[in-house]
RNA sequence: GGUGGAGUGGCCGAGAGGCGAGGCAACGGCCUGCAAAGCCGUCUACACGGGUUCAAAUCCCGUCUCCACCUCCA
C-alpha cells in the first residue's frame, strides 16, 4: 500500500514515488519571522509534522528542511522604526516561533537554514539567470534583478494562471521592468534602509527578493530536484510559481510533489497579521487549553480543508482528546505503559489516502471503545493490545499523551509526591466514610478535593484521581 | 476581470454514484450508595432549482452564499 498525496501541480491525487527508493527529502516553506507565531501558522507545522511521522513510519528516510525567511520588507521596516537591528527583531520572533512549535511537539526539522546564511547560494543562481538570459539588472543602475517572466514559458502552471490575466506585480518601480509581471531577485539597497541588512553583490550591495532564497535553501540541502514541496495555499501564487520560475530556469529539476494546506480562518477570512486577527497560543492557554488540545483540533480536520477557528470548536476538541487521554490513563493503571503497537490497517489505509486524518482518527475511537469495554470486563490481554495501538497511532498525529516530549518542562515533578500523599490522606477519611455509609461525609471530601481541581472516581479497584480543572 | 476551493444532522467534521465515518452535545438504558468514567441505544443530514440514472450528498446544467490567490502572507 503506497502513499497517495494531492499534488497542486498537477492537480490530481497521486502515488508518492520518491526520487530515491526509501527517501524523501522535503522543503516546507517556514515563516517570515517579522512577528509573533499565530495558530494559523502553527497549523502549517503540525500538518507537515503528520506527513513526516507518517513517512517515517512507512519507513522512509526523511530529510525535512523548514526554512526561515530573516530578512524582508517588514522586517527591515521594524527595524528602523525601532532603531533596533534587523537581525535581533527577526531572531526574536525565530526564537519565539522554535518555542511554540516545540510546545506541540512539532519535530525539530533535520535542518532550518536562515535565507541571510545563504547569499553566495542566492547570487550564485541569480548570476546563473542572467547568464541565461531569465533575468536582467535594471538599468537606471538601482541594483535591482528581475526575473524575466516572458522569457520563462511555464510562468502560471503551478496555479493554473495565465500571465496575461494577471493583475501586475508591484514590488518594483514599473519602469524598469522589461514586463510588469516581472519580480525581484535582487533589491539595492536604498538610502531609507538599514545599512546592516544588505550584502555586496555584483550588481551593487543589495539584498536577496522575496522567493530566491527558497530556491538557494532548497538547492543547497536537497539537491536539484527533490521530492515534496510544501507550504500553504496562500504561497502558491505568486510564491511558488516564482520559486519553480527561478530553479527551473537555472536547470534544476525542483520539486516533484506540491503539498498545500488549507489555511485557518478566524471570523471568516484568513488569520493574518495585516488584518489583525490573530490568535496565539497565549489566547490557547487562557481558555484552559493545552498545547496538546490545539494540536490535536489542528491536526484532525483534512490538511486540505479550511479550519473555521472558534474558541468553542477548539474547547470540543480538547474535550474530546480527554476522553482518549482518559482511556490511555486508566488502561496504563491497569497493564503498564508498554510498548507501541501494531497500526491497524484501516488506519493505515486512511493516512495512505492523502492523509485522511478524520477517517483515521475514527480508527483510534474504534480501538479505543475496544479498550474501554476491555477495561470494564478487566480483560487485560485486549486492554493491552487497544492501549499499544492507541498509542501508535496517536504518535502519527504527535499527541501520545505518554510521549516524553509532553513531559518535559512540566515543572510539576516535585510537588507530585506532595499531592500524592494528601490526596491519599482524604481519601482514606472517605474509603472510611463510605464503608460506614456516611454519604454525606465521603461527599463532602469529594466535593472538597473537586474544588481543589482534583476529580475523584470509584472504581472496582478502589478511588482514582486525577488532576482536572480547578473551580 | 482572471484562477482555485467550499456550503453535510444542534455543533465539529470525513465521504464523493448503491453499503447509516467518527467525535461533541442531548435523550433513554446498564453500571454506581449518589456521582464520575465507561458501555449499549436513540437523533437518518448533505445550500437551492432542474436534469442524467434502476439508484445522486456524490455526475451534469443553472442559481445563491462564502473563502483563498492574482499586493506582504502558513
Amino acid at each position: 500500500m503506497t502513499l497517495r498525496l494531492y499534488d497542486t501541480a498537477t492537480r490530481s491525487v497521486r502515488d508518492f514515488v520518491p526520487r530515491s527508493p526509501g527517501k524523501a527529502g522535503i522543503y516546507l516553506c517556514g515563516l517570515t519571522v517579522q512577528s509573533v507565531p499565530h495558530i494559523g501558522h502553527l497549523r502549517s507545522g503540525v500538518n507537515y509534522d503528520v506527513l513526516r511521522r507518517w513517512l517515517i513510519h512507512s519507513g522512509y528516510d526523511v530529510t525535512f528542511v523548514r526554512n526561515v525567511t530573516d530578512i524582508d520588507d517588514k522586517i527591515l521596516q521594524k527595524s528602523t522604526e525601532q532603531d533596533r537591528p534587523f537581525w535581533a527583531i527577526a531572531y526574536e520572533n525565530e526564537v519565539k516561533l522554535a518555542a511554540a512549535y516545540r510546545s506541540l511537539n512539532v519535530l525539530p526539522p533535520t535542518y532550518e537554514p536562515r535565507a541571510t546564511g545563504h547569499i553566495p547560494e542566492i547570487q550564485q543562481i541569480i548570476a546563473a539567470l542572467i547568464e541565461s538570459g531569465h533575468a536582467y539588472p535594471s538599468p537606471d543602475g538601482c541594483g535591482d534583478v528581475y526575473f524575466s517572466v516572458r522569457d520563462f514559458p511555464a510562468y502560471g502552471a503551478l496555479s493554473g494562471q495565465n500571465p496575461d490575466d494577471m493583475k501586475n506585480a508591484l514590488d518594483g518601480p514599473a519602469r524598469i521592468k522589461r514586463d510588469p509581471r516581472d519580480f525581484a531577485l535582487w533589491k539595492g539597497v536604498k538610502e531609507s534602509e538599514p545599512p546592516a541588512g544588505s550584502w555586496p553583490s555584483p550588481w551593487g550591495r543589495g539584498r536577496p527578493g522575496w522567493h530566491i532564497e527558497c530556491s538557494a535553501m532548497s538547492w543547497r540541502y536537497l539537491g536539484e530536484e527533490f521530492d515534496i514541496h510544501g507550504g500553504g495555499l496562500d504561497l502558491q501564487f505568486p510564491h511558488h510559481e516564482n520559486e519553480i520560475a527561478q530553479s527551473k530556469a537555472a536547470g534544476y529539476g525542483f520539486a516533484r510533489y506540491w503539498v498545500h494546506h488549507a489555511l485557518l480562518n478566524l471570523g471568516s477570512s484568513k488569520m493574518s497579521k495585516s488584518l489583525g486577527n490573530v490568535l496565539d497560543l497565549d489566547h490557547v492557554a487562557g481558555l484552559g487549553v493545552r498545547p496538546i488540545e490545539l494540536r490535536y483540533y489542528e491536526a484532525q480536520p483534512h490538511y486540505r480543508s479550511t479550519i473555521d477557528y472558534s474558541d468553542e470548536a477548539l474547547r470540543e476538541a480538547a474535550v474530546a482528546y480527554r476522553r482518549i487521554e482518559g482511556f490511555v490513563q486508566r488502561a496504563v493503571e491497569l497493564v503498564g505503559v508498554g510498548d507501541l503497537g501494531d497500526i491497524p490497517p484501516a488506519f493505515a489505509a486512511a493516512m495512505n489516502d492523502d492523509l485522511n486524518t478524520s477517517a483515521a482518527l475514527a480508527v483510534v475511537h474504534e480501538s479505543m471503545t475496544r479498550g474501554n469495554s476491555a477495561l470494564s470486563a478487566g480483560d487485560r490481554d485486549t486492554v493491552t493490545t487497544a492501549l499499544a495501538e492507541v498509542r501508535a497511532m496517536l504518535d502519527i498525529f504527535g499527541v501520545d499523551p505518554l510521549d516524553p516530549a509532553w513531559q518535559a518542562g512540566g515543572g510539576g515533578d516535585d510537588l507530585r509526591g506532595i499531592v500524592d500523599s494528601l490526596v491519599a490522606l482524604a481519601l482514606e477519611q472517605r474509603t472510611a466514610a463510605r464503608g460506614r455509609k456516611d454519604w454525606q461525609a465521603a461527599d463532602a471530601v469529594r466535593d472538597q478535593l473537586k474544588n481543589a481541581g482534583i476529580a475523584v472516581e470509584d472504581t472496582p479497584a478502589g478511588p482514582r484521581w486525577t488532576i482536572g480543572e480547578q473551580h
